[in-house]
DNA sequence: CATAAATAAGACTATTGTAATCGTATATAC
DNA sequence: GTATATACGATTACAATAGTCTTATTTATG
């Protein structure tokens, strides 16, 4: 558990990638190249960030993908909801019914849960495509992010 | 991504369960019927916990399971490293060569990555059973983990 | 000492979610 | 009209989790 998922690793990485040449069209085989990433996991990857409004696109030969917005204004959370089906940690929702989980009338835990959750994805939420291209800058850190 | 395993809920629960029987010992039977969990699931659940010095077990008839330490010193961060192989967000650690990553020499989001996940493990770190069982008596929530 | 009730532990299967691949359609610059 | 790009659905492969079952071991107690 608590892993990021691949397709969260390729949004965050293509998009920083985008976010280095601002307001270029860039074509998913030129990221997929320049960052060693699989072309058609990407491809999919960046026409759901298209359709969650993350980036535009462009059809045609000479097309591509382009930020839809500044780069301090997509936050690591934004593209966390934008590729899962759920970013919650825990699966009930405050919204669900009784019928649907037998310990709902008298669960501890979820209360408590909820308020991690909450810190948790605030700071994802803090945490933008511009700070993260930042960091790297300043830092210069040499990692990975999967075998 | 990002949710709870059960076994994770299950450890929770079963842990607060017991903060709630100081110094008893509790069997996995009565936790699992009181509870509405699967024993079988639960059973090896506490056998991980205490493998890891969680809770300490006494076999054998009227046998069964007891906080090893203080609710207030079992963070939710302590249940998940027992019973999950690798808490962290990103797979790589610090210790790993390059040889096993092509993006190793200039990867751009491992730090930062990074320093998230510090922020998130810090938070669950902190919280303890104590304070989820605090919270819970305070708000009386009616939620669920699960469907 | 026999028995019942509990934990300990490993093997196995099922289910689910993620990852990866492929084929085809559509758009568009030239 | 052709080459090159995105769009998108279908399908397969794989891995992690969840769930089940069997057997061994421990121990209180009559």
């Amino acid at each position: 558990m608590f892993k990021f998922s691949r397709k969260i690793e390729y949004g965050i990485l293509a998009l920083q990638y985008m976010a280095g040449r601002k307001q270029e069209l860039v074509s998913a085989k030129e990221i997929a190249e320049n960052l060693e990433l699989s072309f058609d996991f990407l491809a999919k990857t960046l026409q759901t960030l298209m359709k969650r409004g993350l980036v535009a696109s462009h059809q045609g030969i000479h097309g591509g993908y382009l930020l839809a917005k500044d780069a301090d204004k997509i936050s690591i959370s934004e593209i966390i909801r934008s590729l899962e089906k759920n970013i919650s940690i825990v699966e009930c929702s405050p919204s669900i019914d009784e019928a649907s989980c037998s310990r709902m009338k008298n669960c501890t835990i979820r209360g408590p849960l909820l308020k991690i959750e909450k810190k948790m994805l605030l700071y994802l939420e803090q945490t933008s495509i511009a700070e993260i291209s930042q960091h790297d800058k300043k830092t210069k850190l040499e990692i990975k992010i999967r075998n």
